[in-house]
DNA sequence: CCCCTCTTTGAGAATGGTTCCCATGTCAAC
DNA sequence: GTTGACATGGGAACCATTCTCAAAGAGGGG
């Protein structure tokens, strides 16, 4: 039950503190071997779920079905806005959505509510990139 | 572009009127199979994924990875309330969410804002069961 | 009603993310 | 140090989904 702390562990935490949006497992384990970290793939798998496990990271599916996975500043619940061009997310906390939940279940006698709520949109600098890029092709 | 009315489709969309909760293409399949209406399992994954692209079919991605899919009364956005032991579903308008969602949008400068929402639960009957499930085993 | 064409089907192979297996490596308590 | 439980890694296994392609069939025009 107790967590060793070894070279690997080290290796993808510190890569953590680095890296500011979500990624998959796999382009963590490519970063890490461009770092001279090698980590074995199965490796940056388990620590990921070992991670997710204790909540120290979120994980979001992609439409794709990839997990990706991002430590956030805040640790409890909350929720994303990211940006389906670059990546770029934004950490929401949102009363609204909380209350929505609790008072939907009461409504219909559901008990142990849980609820996933994610936004995705096109930053304002992505936004602006491709606002030029038009105007290049005309 | 013209679809056509194949046996499969029919078939599948029957079956589609006949169920209420979200089935991933797998145990369409199987229901399918048992009902002696036999269509490929690829024809099945075609054929949902042609309805959902037409707005016919909702999905949703289970934790585990899977698409699970299912027609809903209500054709335009709205969101689900599921239970996590029968898989018993209701369709929720969420006018709040959406409103969070665009209102968030604005706040960031996100354009083009796009939202996912779901709740899950243990609905009353399931909660009954379990109750006295439990006062059996004591 | 019959063709002819173009879509659809289905069985199995291919794909790709993730997990499992297990022999070997390594942390850390005593 | 010694030891034993935990961790690693490479490749095989898994599994949902997609692809391939030859054969079947829908349906409009004649």
């Amino acid at each position: 039950m107790t967590l060793r702390m070894t070279r690997q562990r080290a290796a993808v935490t510190e890569l953590l503190d680095d890296i500011d949006d979500f990624r998959s497992a796999q382009q963590l384990h490519e970063l890490l071997r461009g770092r001279g970290d090698a980590v074995g793939l199965a490796t940056v798998y388990r620590t990921m779920q070992a991670l997710a496990d204790a909540g120290e990271v979120d994980v979001l599916r992609s439409a794709d079905g990839e997990s990706r996975y991002r430590r956030c500043r805040e640790r409890g619940h909350h929720h994303h806005l990211v940006c389906r061009s670059c990546g770029a997310t934004v950490e929401l906390a949102a009363d609204v959505v909380e209350r929505w939940a609790r008072q939907v279940g009461a409504d219909y006698g559901f008990a142990d509510i849980d609820h996933t709520a994610e936004l995705t949109g096109i930053c304002s600098a992505c936004a602006a990139r491709q606002r030029s890029a038009a105007e290049a092709a005309r």
